[in-house]
DNA sequence: TGTTTTTTATACCAATCGGTATAATTTCAA
DNA sequence: TTGAAATTATACCGATTGGTATAAAAAACA
């Protein structure tokens, strides 16, 4: 790894949290070298312009989170067990989430769904389609194996998930009580216990 | 009224959309000049500086959603009709509702949340709150009438209606596709016709 | 209608914005 | 260790930021 190599990652992991709390505009590039203690020029012989470094923190926070989910679900042996593994690591690391800005899918798509097309906004699109597809999967999985019940709509199921948990984080962050998302999450669980495993 | 509250009410109503769209931080001053047609001089009379106006835009893109919302409620006989006036509401208004940015207290409260308490952040959590109560009253009300079953939890209900709500928006919004608000909305009628109404 | 008060436009302010050219420094291979 | 290449720091750029002082204009009252 060259020395840009570890510079860039650097820039990459002190800024995520601070883009993901502050948001793109709102993320100044002094905000950036005070946090990395870098100047400009250390930021701009790594990264093209702060949408480049907006995007590659956007791709890091969304890696830690995806990479704990992905954790999660292979650790389940069933196709029950992998579904309930997502309600649970939601409100497992949602303290961890919270201290680096929250969902940042979620802030991102606030903040760019009325934006022109942008990378950001893209990223946005194809994360969010990326992780309902998982869920689809998972649960045509489970009905080929027989432990989902065979009439369940997957896309339906899926959009109520991701629907549940960032309603739920949303909720959660802007009262300042996990409450919210572990009501949310306690009713993925009793979706996926009551309405997709056959029985 | 007078002229200033008329200008008041103008720059209000010709800036509403614009703070939804493109957040506190992300509009300028300039930004209000163009799209009233004043001056910043018209402006800063009317108002003490750039938060008064975003506050006074996000009342009023609220008071629109709540203003309909009520109205809704208000034309529903019985509470079960008053609860389903919700789903009802949110799918028929939704895009509008799009037009003007989406969901003031979605946005505001994503662009708030890591923010030091400000003006704006304590309204999305004062009309979080008030959303929350009316719906908990509203099913309270249904229990004393015996239209609710009695053992409903009302605070968990009412949360999980506002992360449905607020989740389907988000989703939508994302997507660009409305179906992930249909899919939200049909589950909140679900939960009210199966999990609430005593059969 | 004349006059006072209110309201709006103009011109300006310092500070900050994202970005760049270039010089100084560091890294790395020979 | 030396020299070329890669990396970072400094100084600067024009444009834009939120905000203000003041003058012009319009409204409101007599």
């Amino acid at each position: 790894m060259s020395k840009a190599e570890r510079t860039r990652q650097f820039i990459i992991e002190q800024t995520a949290p601070i883009f993901n709390k502050q948001g793109y505009v709102g993320t100044s590039l002094h905000d950036l070298t005070a946090a990395t203690g870098l100047t400009k020029g250390a930021i701009y012989g790594n990264f093209e312009n702060k949408e480049e470094v907006a995007v590659a923190a956007f791709d890091y926070n969304l890696g830690l989170v995806e990479e704990g989910l992905k954790a999660g679900i292979d650790r389940g042996a069933t196709v029950r067990e992998k579904l309930l593994a997502m309600p649970r690591f939601y409100r497992d690391i949602y303290p961890r989430m919270c201290e680096k800005g929250g969902c940042a899918i979620l802030n991102a798509a606030i903040e760019t769904d009325d934006a022109p097309p942008t990378a950001l906004r893209q990223r946005v699109q194809r994360s969010l389609a990326r992780w309902h597809r998982i869920i689809v999967q998972l649960i045509e999985q489970g009905q080929r194996s027989g432990e989902i019940r065979p009439t369940a709509e997957a896309d339906r199921y899926a959009t109520l998930f991701i629907t549940l948990t960032e309603g739920g984080i949303m909720m959660a962050k802007a009262t300042g009580d996990a409450a919210a998302l572990n009501i949310s999450m306690a009713h993925l669980e009793h979706l996926i216990e009551t309405d997709l495993v056959s029985r």
